[in-house]
RNA sequence: GCAGGGGUAGCCAAGCACGGAAAAGGCGCAGGACUUAGGAUCCUGUUCUUAGUGAUACAAGGGUUCAAAUCCCUUCCCCUGCACCA
């Protein structure tokens, strides 16, 4: 095992020192650039992120082999939280992340360091490139790394900033947004990446429900205001406190859970004295819409945490409200515990309000009766709730009864009854999440009004136009990503971009109060990897990079003299900087993981388009599926799979690299597992086994078919290579070279093949198409048999002429000895001796005139039949010849005819008899070789009339 | 809900966008060879049937065609992404 790790260090080391890492600009040559998308410094990487990575070195090293200058730079993604609340974790001593860190191989001593969020990011920084990158063997450019958190980076992202707006893409609006009060915006995702509880949840829009009594209002939120209409009470939770509240010049009634989420998102809210629910049991308030008069009633399940704490009373479409009232209506003691006479709750009487087809006039009655609830706080109601909610909603539409939304689908209605109540001063709207969500920082996130929010408007649809348009000219796989990015882009609206708070990343340029946010800080960033080196050399400094710079150097606008005496950069550092983006850009390939497809790579696309001229706008996307643990996603947070440096140790790197490259496509998840890794250490071991056998053995053998065979073989091969390299297909290119190569120089061996030029050849055309995915393995066979230089510096072999006549040939003597082997197994029989009749020559002669018909089109059984007896001999073996034609023209016909035409020009016999001595040893047994035409041949039972060309008659003694 | 993907031998997985012979490759399993005894290696086999060139298969059911895993329709079942997370 240190044996690899030793091997991997030495070839790393002489590819940096032949400069194969460094990416100059040089006009004599096309250039190739291809990034993956950087990763965010969240901890440390496992063995499942460097699929993607590798796939994107590999390519690149088969570009440079086909002649392209190469630039694969590498770099992270430190905006947001992520640092600094891993940098928490640290300060806070927080065990399990401790352990985490040291489990990963973290030294104690640097503990310390990792409090502060900047040293964190470098520290991740420095593992990425060292630990894991490098390893990988990556010929990246290591001087262009740069991260997102890095002052040059931050100016190139202003002045990204400062282009957008130039487009009119710059909006500002209200916003509503999940927020901690201590961090601000957080983002609420599946993964938690800000926070620590919640991921599930979504911001849901209600409607506020004005109900007035007297002088002010008892506010009840729902998701429904289409139900408005069958409103026939009001549900207030007795044992609820609630509280009295300022807005604006109206008093407002809500629980105190809803008036502090209420204070986040309306302006001039105040909190009065409280009142409890008990209270109000018995009021009697005016229901918006249909200003009608409705009695407050009892009812447990109104929870002050949701909505408003108060809740409208629809029955009709709402099994909690059916089922409470109905309750409420078989229990008198309980409405007498509260004061409220019976004739009030005698009076509640549901009313129909929306037909759906499939429910009777009581939706809500209906779906109960099904589901066989019969009391309140049955939690199969939850189920039952959203069941009918979501199918009032898409086939729901609104009875007669509903005034003049009378007719309308729920869904259309939804929104105008919305609106009418809305424009008449009695309902509003509020947001709210739909679970609770819990900040990394352990404070309660909640949705809260931001009035000044900035967002890119991906909603325009000139941009989009524009951008679809560009798509259809870029190279973008799997195919079904470059047909669905289209309903993406189409799909994207006006995107937050900026936020507030504690957070990593660069300062919005027009309002240093917000920060740019994650993905709005790279989407152009590809391009910066051009300049960056500049930045890392200090040729230049953050001072430097103003608009009028990245203006003149990546848009050319402005006299060189002039932004020279501007920016205090040289006029040949400028040109020279200048000349790098005009030769480098536009980016080739951009290669991600497919939660990319709808969130970066879209905004990727918009922005190039927005900002940059056509000659500059991206070439090629390529998304990689997932490597997954054995239930769920590795996580990277979370821990769990193997640490990478440990894993390369195990297996070595180009094991890890051929095992991405081949396990599967690209485009599904697979599974980690490490068998499958061993698999791939042994077909390495195997190849490089097979290739010390063919360097220690004589060599001393003539050039004879085999030889012609096997090159043939390796040129076929070479073009599978390349064709499968056009579409990036990794996958299938590895099949070609590390198994279908490897089959064949076995079989060449076992033909009896050692011609020493033969073999050296041979060598040389698959170590170099192993390289891009084996590197280091292919450098030390190179090396091994004696050819000069790198082979990562050398160029993929174009493929030679194919012999299908020397492929034919061999796939024949295959085929015998399979059919040898097939009658063996029938039989369980030992043959002595082996009998080989090959076709009698009229046979071949009919499928000769078969195939010329076929040529020409005109085969079918009856002509055929009729040519075949025009022939005197063959006529009189008439009934043989009509069976035989029958069976040859089906087979025609149904297959392809380019090797059947192999099949009618071998001479079978001669070919069998030069391999007879092959065939002996194979199969163990004497072998004898007759035409069938040869009269007398020993043939004890007459096997020689079943042999058809391609397929000698066999008999055993 | 919106958008999209998929169901091929014990397992993984090609092929299906350009319909043309049980369908690559690998793993696993079974025989055999070899032995520096190794997470080996090398042969052979692995739907059924049979001294071989026959039958039947590509989730299920229909259709188009001389011919369908591949095109069309219906049904069933899995999976993925969904905006401040790159």
């Amino acid at each position: 095992m240190s044996g690899y790790s030793e091997m991997e260090k030495k070839w790393q080391a002489e590819w940096s020192k032949n400069g194969l890492d460094r990416a100059d600009r040089d006009a004599g040559k096309p250039k190739f650039m291809i990034i993956f998308a950087y990763p965010g410094v969240t901890g440390f990487l496992h063995v499942g992120h460097l699929r993607g990575y590798t796939c994107a070195d590999a390519i690149g090293r088969y570009k440079r082999m086909t002649g392209y200058n190469v630039m694969f730079p590498v770099g992270t993604h430190a905006t947001g939280n992520g640092a600094i609340s891993l940098a928490s974790r640290v300060a806070n001593k927080d065990s399990d992340f401790i352990d985490y860190l040291i489990r990963n191989g973290c030294p104690e001593e640097k503990l310390e360091d990792l409090k502060d969020p900047m040293k964190a990011v470098d520290f991740f920084n420095t593992i990425y490139v060292n630990e894991y990158w490098k390893r990988f063997g990556f010929l990246a450019d290591w001087r262009r790394f740069t991260s997102s958190v890095y002052a040059d980076y931050g100016k190139f992202m202003q002045w990204q900033f400062r282009k957008l707006n130039e487009q009119g893409l710059l909006i500002q609006k209200p916003y509503f947004s999940p927020a901690c009060p201590v961090h601000g915006p957080v983002a609420i995702d599946a993964s938690e990446t800000d926070i620590s509880k919640g991921g599930n949840a979504e911001v849901q829009e209600y409607t506020l429900l004005k109900f007035k009594r007297g002088d002010e209002y008892l506010v009840a939120a729902t998701l429904r205001p289409e139900t408005v209409y069958g409103q026939v009470c009001f549900w207030v939770n007795p044992d609820v406190e609630y509280t009295r509240i300022k807005k604006g010049d109206e008093t407002w009634i809500v629980s105190k859970e809803a008036a502090e989420k209420l204070k986040l998102q309306k302006d001039c809210i105040k909190v009065l004295s409280p009142i409890p629910g008990k209270e109000m049991i018995g009021w009697m308030c005016e229901a918006p819409m249909i200003h009608r008069d409705v009695p407050v009633l009892p009812a447990s399940f109104s929870d002050p945490n949701i909505g408003s704490g108060l809740v409208t009373s629809v029955p009709s479409d709402a099994p909690d409200d059916w089922i409470s009232l109905e309750a409420l209506k078989k229990d008198p003691g309980l409405a007498e515990r509260y004061g409220v006479p019976r004739s009030i709750i005698d009076s509640v009487i549901p009313i129909s309000i929306i037909s759906i087809e499939g429910y009777g006039d009581f939706p809500a009655q209906d779906i109960i009766k099904t589901m066989g609830i019969t009391k309140p706080g049955d939690p199969r109601l939850d189920e039952a709730k959203k069941q009918v909610y979501k199918d009032g909603h898409h086939m729901g539409r609104m009875k007669d009864i509903c005034g003049p939304f009378a007719g309308m689908k729920v869904e259309e209605a939804k929104d105008k009854m919305k609106q009418a109540m809305i424009d008449s001063g009695e309902a509003e709207t509020f947001h709210d999440l739909t679970e609770e969500v819990v900040c990394r920082c352990g404070m309660p996130v909640r949705v809260k009004k931001v009035d000044d929010q900035w967002f890119i408007d991906y909603g325009n649809e000139e941009l989009t136009e524009r951008t679809s348009e560009h798509c259809r000219s870029m190279e973008i796989y799997p195919p079904e990503f470059n047909e669905n990015v289209h309903s993406t882009l189409r799909w994207f609206r006006e995107r937050a971009c900026v936020r507030q708070g504690n957070w990593l990343g660069t300062r919005f340029p027009f309002d240093e109060k917000w920060i740019i946010e994650a993905i709005s800080d790279s989407t152009l960033y590809p391009l910066y990897y051009i300049v960056s080196p500049y930045a890392n050399s200090g040729k230049i400094s953050p001072d430097n990079m103003t608009e009028e710079f990245f203006d003149h150097v990546v848009l050319g606008k402005g006299d060189v003299k002039k932004v020279s005496e501007n920016t205090g950069v040289s006029e040949d550092l400028l040109k020279e900087i200048r000349d790098d983006i005009r030769y480098w850009y536009p980016l080739d390939v951009n290669l991600g993981g497919k939660e990319h497809m709808t969130v970066h790579f879209p905004v990727f696309l918009f922005n190039h388009r927005a900002i940059l001229p056509d000659d500059m706008q991206p070439g090629g996307i390529l998304v990689n599926w997932y490597v997954t643990g054995k239930k769920n996603k590795i996580s990277k947070s979370k821990g769990g799979a193997q640490p990478i440096p440990g894993a390369i140790e195990q297996f070595g790197v180009d094991t890890l690299r051929l095992y991405y490259a081949h396990v599967a496509s690209m485009f599904v998840d697979v599974e980690w597992s490490e068998e499958s890794v061993m698999m791939y250490r042994q077909r390495l071991e195997r190849i490089m086994g097979a290739v010390e056998e063919l360097l220690s053995s004589e060599r001393t053998g003539e050039k004879g078919d085999i030889d012609e065979w096997l090159i043939s073989r390796f040129n076929g091969h070479t073009s599978t290579v390349r064709s499968a390299m056009e579409k990036y297909d990794l996958r299938q290119m590895a099949t070609a070279v590390y198994f279908e190569m490897l089959n064949d120089i076995k079989w060449y061996g076992r033909r009896g093949g050692n011609n020493a030029s033969t073999i050296k050849e041979a060598l040389s055309i698959w170590i170099r198409l192993m390289t891009p995915v084996t590197p280091h393995v292919a450098e030390e066979m190179w090396s091994m048999t004696g050819f000069d230089s790198l082979v990562s510096s050398s160029l993929i072999p174009d493929a030679g002429p194919i012999s299908c006549s020397s492929e034919y040939r061999e796939a024949f003597i295959r085929d015998v000895m399979s059919d040898v082997a097939q009658i063996k197994k029938v039989t369980s029989a030992e043959p002595k001796k082996i009998f080989l009749y090959t076709t009698p020559s009229w046979k071949a002669k009919v499928m000769r005139m078969g195939l010329d018909m076929a040529e020409s089109s005109t085969l079918d059984i009856p002509s055929l039949t009729k040519k075949c007896m025009a022939d005197e001999a063959m006529r009189k073996n008439g009934k043989a010849v009509s069976e035989f034609v029958k069976k040859a023209v089906t087979d025609l016909t149904r297959s392809s005819s380019v090797s059947k035409k192999d099949m009618a020009e071998t001479d079978e016999y001669s070919l069998l008899v030069s391999a007879k001595d092959f065939l002996r040893e194979e199969l163990c047994a004497d072998v004898e070789i007759f035409s069938a035409d040869d009269g007398n041949a020993y043939d004890p039972q007459n096997k020689s009339k079943a042999a058809v060309p391609g397929r000698p008659a066999i008999y055993f003694e």
